[in-house]
DNA sequence: CCACCCAACTAAACAGCGTTCAATAGGGTA
DNA sequence: TACCCTATTGAACGCTGTTTAGTTGGGTGG
């Protein structure tokens, strides 16, 4: 069989992005492999190299989504709060978003690049639209701050809250039950706003 | 060929797990096989199955030697300092551990579980001492704090600390260069204290 | 000293992986 | 209707983890 051309290669390329995060949710997200994706979507394997440059490629994609759901989730969790509570919201829902599905970001959290050439520049930005939500808040909230103190304190609340939500993610947080997590969250941002804030 | 009995089984699992770190370190974390690590050391890949349940029993008990080389070097971080620098110290020797043995580290930080059994208590177990370090100085910090409140914030600093090392280790938090993650491990641990230690 | 035994180890096989590429099939056009 | 061109396939390559039957050779009993 060949050129049945059932799908544009846009509507193609959705397709094998949905399976991805399908299998990872359904079957767990190291049985992701681009064989179950073609397979889940009724294509030969070669098919999907065609669309992406290799496996990489197409699990970063499936990822990229996820940061965007989170981004957009973040977004909103700011709406007409003060600065505290919007950091304090922001990182509960990160957490929240990926107790959620769990598996969906053991797929972004656990992916190690097989083609060892390092993250792509579009990627990084993506993220890096996460460290300025932060930002933005905390500028807000301490204006007589330099910028280079912001960025500096942004990017330690967001790696610590990144920490706490792999480390529950992957299991590793639990010896008090998992419901703990949370607290530890809400302890992170607090404490150390409080902190930062009353700093010379 | 057979029955060499040149090592004995001891010796022989400390050979491969020498040698799992080993190709970590020249070739990269990815890299790491069983047939590599079976040829690395002159045997066939069967050869292992004896010795090591599967190849994440192998690369976990190779992690485990990087987790106590850890606790190993915070232990001397703490000589006779006050808890808040002792604290700091630890942080920071945890960072530049993990940056110095880069590859290494993300041996630890990236490998999941391919036999989807949930991490042995062993291991668990030998990670909870690094919290308990944690905890010990803390408890001296704030005499006042309820054990409870002591665990929590324990749990805090190191789950953002881990975070901190993990993104620089994996090149994530390279935007304003790579120095600065020291910068980012302090800030966090500093504020975080005086805030935790000012609250009520 | 020899023969036997059993444990240590190997070689080969299986299934699955990422990736490449010649071959093909079938819709669109002439 | 016939041709073309491209989307898609199927098979191949070399890699992976893991299992197993089989072989080898050191240690021991006769």
């Amino acid at each position: 069989m060949a050129r049945r051309n059932q799908h544009s290669k846009e509507a193609l390329r959705e397709l094998a992005l949905d399976a991805v995060q399908r299998i990872a949710e359904r079957d767990g997200p190291h049985i992701v492999s681009a064989r179950k994706v073609a397979h889940e979507i009724g294509y030969a394997p070669g098919m999907l190299y065609h669309l992406f440059e290799n496996i990489d490629d197409l699990i970063l994609q499936a990822n990229a989504r996820t940061v965007m759901m989170l981004t957009d989730t973040l977004r909103q969790a700011i709406q007409r709060k003060k600065p505290i509570n919007a950091v304090l919201a922001m990182a509960s829902q990160y957490l929240a978003l990926a107790q959620q599905n769990s598996r969906r970001w053991q797929l972004l959290f656990e992916h190690a690049m097989r083609n060892d050439v390092p993250v792509p520049s579009w990627y990084q930005h993506q993220t890096d639209t996460l460290f300025e939500l932060v930002e933005q808040q905390l500028a807000l909230l301490a204006p007589e701050k330099s910028s280079k103190d912001v960025t500096l304190a942004a990017r330690s609340i967001w790696s610590a809250v990144h920490g706490v939500c792999l480390l529950a993610v992957t299991g590793k947080l639990d010896v008090g039950g998992p419901v703990q997590a949370p607290k530890i969250v809400e302890s992170l941002v607090r404490h150390y706003l409080l902190g930062w804030t009353l700093e010379k």
